[in-house]
DNA sequence: TCTGGGGTCCTAGGACCC
DNA sequence: TCTGGGGTCCTAGGACCC
């Protein structure tokens, strides 16, 4: 099925002929770095970090001859360069990022319609319907390497399996520049030996559990009774890791998904008690917020603030609305309230953030459509739309988007 | 070592309703 | 009258992922 190339890292052995594997997960590497090394292709080869260069920022990402030294994604900026004092420190442009991810997402599209984007830089795809027209599992995960790379100059790495969560464990094992194909026969000889952490939703808190209980590599996860993990983690994280540990996985590649929330925060350079800097900052991630719930279409009936201080101590407060809101102003002033029910006498304040919640989509806009400032009009609702227009009017208008919250409606 | 910013999901207690 | 249980909503906190 597979062996070990070169450099220890996994790669699938020719053409594995298994319809099983049906599910891809497509996974660039080490993604923003290999964005900002395409305009400075001299930097090729070289410790490439990619972060803020100020004291309090972290690394964003790192070449793999960063990673050599071990610098690794989240790691304060500092220590990265206590590590590998020769790096080089790129500042992120996400706006770039972006566009590759675009295009990425595109040629992805190119294969199958079933694609699920994870986050900016993956994504699943259901190819089990491509099979006659494209090949084998191999075959098409081999081709979407080669698209992407001709199409932007970027790598990915691609596993491929029955299911959603042994294709993503399949890429990152075939990480950087791999192919890594795991048949469904083969699933739990490849599952079993890898280590806890490789389990979805494990992580050092949760692995530190599982290690109280003896176990130390996921075939122990399988082998030990549901209900001793259940006493360890809880009920959700015991079902499904109890089901992830036997391979079994019953996750879809779903290719439209509702956000639940949109927020903003920022980190101080400096601790700050001035309370006029405090309002500043709050009333610029309200605008923000404000302004990203209105070019998505929706209204938050839940505003939270969160609050950390200097010493890390971190709190949040929210308030359910009686009316939703998408304005900045609102957001703002509820923000503000909740801040003095929390400021502790104006403990020096390390982090702000602004978060709508519970997303509503129960309105619609009568009015223009604004590409920069998104929906401007007076709100109504989609009831009342209804009343005034029909029921018919809004049909139309949702088949704008995918999954619109928000509908257009011209008089 | 001194800890970003974008999110999701889960738990748990209390309020409230039937 | 001193006793129930299920369901949903709200709030706060924590773990986790990229």
């Amino acid at each position: 099925m597979s062996k070990q190339d070169g450099s220890g890292r996994q790669v699938s052995a020719e053409p594995v002929e298994d319809d099983s594997a049906h599910i891809l997960h497509v996974d660039m590497d080490a993604f923003y770095a290999s964005v900002e090394l395409l305009d400075r292709p001299e930097l090729a080869g070289l410790p490439v970090i990619v972060g803020h260069d100020s004291a309090r920022s972290v690394v964003t990402a790192a070449t793999y001859e960063a990673r050599r030294y071990g610098v690794n994604s989240a790691m304060p900026m500092a220590q990265a360069m206590r590590l590998c004092p020769n790096a080089i420190v790129l500042e992120p442009h996400f706006d770039a990022y972006l566009r590759a991810s675009r295009q990425v997402m595109r040629i992805l599209g190119d294969t199958t319609p079933l694609v699920e984007p994870l986050s900016i830089d993956e994504a699943f795809l259901d190819v089990a319907g491509a099979r006659r027209l494209l090949g084998t599992p191999w075959q098409i995960g081999t081709r979407i390497r080669e698209q992407v790379f001709a199409g932007t100059g970027l790598r990915c790495s691609v596993g491929a399996a029955a299911t959603k969560y042994i294709a993503k464990l399949a890429s990152g094992r075939a990480k950087p520049d791999g192919l890594l194909v795991i048949p469904e026969h083969a699933t739990l000889a490849f599952l079993r030996p890898q280590p806890l952490s490789a389990l979805w939703g494990v992580g050092a808190s949760t692995e530190e559990r599982l290690r109280r209980l003896g176990l130390a590599t996921v075939g122990d996860v399988a082998d030990v009774p549901v209900e001793a993990l259940r006493r360890a983690i809880g009920d959700a994280g015991a079902a499904r890791l109890h089901d992830l540990s036997r391979g079994r996985d019953p996750r879809v590649v779903v290719t439209t998904r509702e956000e639940k929330s949109i927020g903003h925060e920022t980190t101080f350079g400096h601790d700050v008690t001035d309370r006029r800097e405090l309002d500043r900052a709050l009333r610029g991630l309200a605008d923000g917020v404000g302004a990203r719930l209105r070019a998505a279409g929706v209204l938050a009936r839940t505003v939270s603030l969160k609050l950390r201080f200097s010493d890390f101590t971190t709190l949040t407060r929210s308030r359910t609305l009686a009316d939703p809101t998408d304005i900045g102003r609102r957001l703002y002033e509820e923000a503000r309230t909740l801040y003095d029910g929390a400021s502790q006498g104006g403990r020096p304040v390390r982090l702000l953030g602004v978060r709508g919640e519970n997303l509503t989509g129960e309105v619609a806009a009568l009015g223009l459509w604004d590409e920069d400032e998104g929906w401007r009009d007076a709100e109504t609702t989609v009831d009342a739309v209804a009343a005034r227009f029909g029921r018919g009017a809004l049909r139309p208008a949702a088949l704008l988007g995918s999954a619109p919250r928000r509908m257009r409606i011209e008089d």
